[in-house]
DNA sequence: TATTAGCACTCGAATTTAATGAGTGCTAAC
DNA sequence: GTTAGCACTCATTAAATTCGAGTGCTAATA
């Protein structure tokens, strides 16, 4: 047991395979390789490690790693590494902290990094505006909770006048204020439609809106940074699969899995995925950490950092909590 | 003059310097191995092509893309490539529709992309409108021409009331409607200070946003696709200049400069940089191909293609053209 | 004068060969 | 259970060798 970890932590340093004897050094248990080679040669048998070929040293398997992370996270909490460089500041713009944030992960920890907004799953309305902005266009601005602002521009047959797009507002925030996309169902939308009369046609293109700006489920917004970090690892930097790892991260969409799975896991929010176990086929060769973050109540995103396999679990964890306490206080406050 | 042409013209294909034989054959002018030396040791004198080593083949200098490239756009126009995969559709979404076009053109192409959101230089506001979100809390939505929302949060000192809101709303659309961020000097704003009364500090952060919002010069929308890409070409794979690259695209800032250098230009529009040309430092070992479309008068964006200087740079202008016209047309119809 | 054939020479790239040494497995002794 | 010792494996590295594409130059030719 205590030779596995020797094996695995060595192998994160140096990314070298690690034999018998480096380990009879660098462990205080004070055995000869000898003995050590003899443990190996057991768990190799069990699967924790293996070598690439006869005559090199072992490396961690996929079990192994699992192993040790497991292991690892049950440890008492680490004395934190401060989180260098710029502290993130409750801006204005929600998006502008996220990318921050991003960054200031990726400079951290030297992988690559992605965040994603918060899911607003629970979100709900606090007020929709339409305005007439030019002749058969109106402009639907929605804002749910959390001050989350979604615009969308709505073409309509006939021309309204200032009277009638009073109306539908008062008609709009009065019924809908304060309500969650759950809660809005097809009954309602009937009677706001027919309540609208001659304009219902536009009822259903702001409820169309509004369903898109609430419920965003497929298409949520993800911040990347740090995806040149994956050439520093030569065990990614392999042409082909680099390659589809930076258009993974430049495609984005694909990572929406990652983040879900995360923000469905009911745990303390840390999940660690190792090669095969990851949701995604390219990310196959890496390491997925992933955190989740809590705005305010039920509103979450996730935080997560790819990078090899031997990656330094023990810090990246460290780090991911930090920032999430950081990202938790700063809308604690606000 | 031939020769130079044969030469680059192979080079761009096979990326291996190219030599006399070979340049003997490809060409239809029958000359001998032995003439295409002699020539060649003339354009190598005169800095047109260099060869990595005695004994190795030529390869073009810069100057000598250079020379070619600006032979090359006086040819009559080619007949072009259908762009293929999907084609572009006026989405309801701008960006939507930049993004896609970023995505087709790097699949056509297999080339890093990037495109910018149009540059409103003289774009005149349309609309106005604060609203009430929450206690202190003021939602300014800031509609210009080409329906460019932008929504910015203001936080006020005391609370507003229905009516003063819908009076700043007045006051704030009978004036400044229409008018260019130019046009909006400092003895206006101090007028409309003047009639807002007590609400005169409100002006000043609706005035800062709009500024923000409609004159947005350097934080370009930039959308890129394709960075992957860079890995596809051996003289840029290489980790570091790969890293710094990527870098770039993911950073997309820097890339500012490109766009903003490509709209400068007065020309038919194709602007090509070959390797130290180009403004930026990270992009010294590529070529940079960038045009600019327009949606509606003076209204205007850049397209640009990222590739090693051995560039397909007849299909890339051919491609570049296309798209262009393509943007141009389905804002025509608009 | 422009072109070409012929030839000696260069030098990177690919191939072969040899040397090195880290690491293992196994056995026998402690 | 631990350790020392030894034969064996095999990736890595370095050195030696071969190979050939390509050049420059000269002399002959049209």
């Amino acid at each position: 047991m205590k030779i596995l970890q020797a094996v695995v932590r060595n192998y994160l340093e140096s990314g070298e395979p690690v034999g018998s004897r480096t380990i009879s050094k660098y462990t205080d248990l004070n055995l000869s390789s000898a003995t050590i080679r003899n443990e190996m040669a057991d768990l190799e048998e069990m699967g924790y490690i293996i070598q690439p070929h006869t005559s090199a040293g072992r490396i961690p398997t996929d079990k192994g790693y699992r192993l040790y992370v497991d292991c690892m996270l049950d440890e008492k909490e680490k004395e934190l590494d401060e989180i260098k460089g710029v502290l993130l500041q409750k801006e204005e713009k929600l998006d502008d902290m996220l990318k921050q944030a991003a960054k200031v992960l990726a400079v951290n920890t030297n992988y690559a990094t992605m965040i994603t907004a918060p899911r607003y799953a629970k979100n709900k309305l606090k007020f929709i505006q339409l305005s007439r902005v030019a002749e058969g266009q109106l402009l639907a601005v929605i804002v749910s909770e959390g001050n989350v602002i979604k615009n969308h521009i709505i073409d309509t047959e006939e021309d309204l006048d200032d009277e009638s797009i009073l109306k539908l507002n008062l008609l709009l925030n009065t019924n809908l204020t304060g309500l969650s996309v759950e809660e809005i169902n097809l009954q309602m939308i009937t009677v706001l439609k027919k309540q609208a009369g001659v304009h219902s046609d536009i009822i259903g293109n702001v409820m169309d809106a509004v369903a898109e700006a609430i419920h965003s489920d497929d298409d949520l917004e993800i911040y990347t940074s740090g995806a040149n970090n994956i050439l520093k690892y030569p065990e990614l930097a392999d042409r082909e699969k680099a390659g589809e790892l930076i258009h993974t991260f430049e495609e984005k969409q694909p990572l929406t899995e990652l983040a879900l799975g995360s923000l469905a896991s009911e745990n303390t929010g840390i999940q660690v995925y190792i090669g095969e176990e990851a949701p995604i086929e390219s990310l196959r060769d890496c390491s997925v950490v992933t955190a989740t973050y809590e705005i305010e109540d039920g509103i979450k995103g996730t935080i997560g950092i790819v990078g090899p396999k031997r990656m330094d679990y023990d810090k990246v964890v460290g780090t991911l909590k930090q920032l999430k306490n950081q990202l938790d206080e700063i809308y604690k406050k606000g």
